[in-house]
DNA sequence: TTTAAAAGTTACAAATAAGTTACATTATAA
DNA sequence: TTATAATGTAACTTATTTGTAACTTTTAAA
């Protein structure tokens, strides 16, 4: 389980990575929410964010709003801040849980266990900076929604459910256009991959020549 | 939406009685565990618990233990009980929340929203200016009742229950036409989304060509 | 290095899905 | 009964999508 901690207090970092390490989880720390963003964008998989709200170059409030819930990472706050309001507004908008400074550890890991627990699903793949929402049927590049067509879309579909496997060109024949009822020219994939990549803008789907395309995790 | 206080102290009884009450909510209150006891065997239809742990004739904790939690009742602890041990304790045992006293009631109430909401026990779900009432099966804009045919709402209570995800129109025919048990012209969905969108006057469901169509929470 | 095949481009006409409107048929209520 | 609403279909419109052809570039093997 990889867990992203937002925070600059260095005691806090220091205990929290002792004690997450012992519990078997990936904890990863960045002191600024421009370094978080950063690792976000490089990241796929990102399975819980702890979060501090106030930040040396930041609210984290607001990148949880702006950032974090559009990529839809479970989120728990952990701040000293303490404000009704902010509590309220932070679990309204999508927190899913909020722990006011000083906490207790131990608690801070039985929330997180359960927060882990009631996800235990996602339905988002992220390669660099392009992320595919199956629930969504949407593929955002940088927070960004991206337009596609229907089978533009049921290709990429394909590709991001066989990530770092090739899907060839025959399967992407046999599954594409064995539903349309349409007998295509093998020509139109290539030209179907070339609109894909315009639309995308980012090198993520690799040729291999001869036998088909594939997407590869980071 | 129904909701369990088991709790001894007559102010915050009072000063929940209210709070709820104008979030729509049916708390009905027990001051011991006993009466709780017998209140949960008499009423079936009970979607949340908030429970003390110091009570006159036992302890909270032990009620969950024994009663609440085999009777998979949703459960969020409020009580004066700040030990480390019985919080790690109670949550590792089930309970959704832990709130220690004083406490806020907003924070209660969004916390309890959540819960319910986790539970897929919400009655209301809003988006933009529509909210679905599940109960009631209505559908109001900006507290204006808006009137559907039959089909045109088991429709929209398909994609609002499942908020962000794409219903493809393939579902929309099985799980409506398959119930009326007429067999009928994929042509038909497009008609009633026209018209069920006519009637929203807000356009919340969104078209995925090829696919389906989708409503987003905010 | 040459060459042939594969893949990448570009542009365009045909096809299609979804939106729209109108209407006939079937229930349901007054 | 009549009137009212609900349902499903058909015909039409639209913008988009789709598939192909002709051409260029890249790649890998001879």
């Amino acid at each position: 389980m990889n867990i992203l901690l937002i925070e600059d207090n260095l005691t806090i970092i220091k205990g929290l990575k002792y004690a997450f390490l012992k519990n078997n989880y990936n904890l990863v720390s960045k002191t600024t929410i421009q370094k978080a963003q950063e690792y976000l964008n490089q990241n796929s998989q990102i399975d819980l964010i702890i979060l501090d709200i106030t930040m040396p170059d930041g609210n984290g409030l607001y990148f949880y709003e702006d950032t974090i819930k559009k990529m839809n990472i479970p989120t728990i706050f952990l701040t000293a801040v303490a404000s009704e309001e902010v509590i309220v507004k932070s679990l309204d908008l999508g927190a899913e849980d909020y722990l006011t400074k000083p906490f207790s550890t131990k608690e801070l890991l039985v929330r997180v266990k359960k927060v882990l627990m009631r996800h235990k699903k996602t339905s988002i793949i992220k390669v660099k900076d392009i992320s595919f929402n199956m629930d969504k049927m949407v593929i955002y590049k940088n927070e960004k929604k991206l337009d596609f067509s229907p089978l533009e879309l049921k290709i990429l579909q394909l590709l991001f459910f066989n990530l770092n496997k090739v899907v060839t060109r025959n399967v992407i024949l046999d599954k594409i256009w064995e539903v349309t009822g349409n007998d295509v020219d093998d020509h139109t994939i290539t030209v179907y991959l070339k609109r894909i990549r315009e639309k995308l803008q980012s090198d993520i789907i690799t040729t291999i020549k001869g036998i088909g395309y594939r997407i590869d995790e980071k």
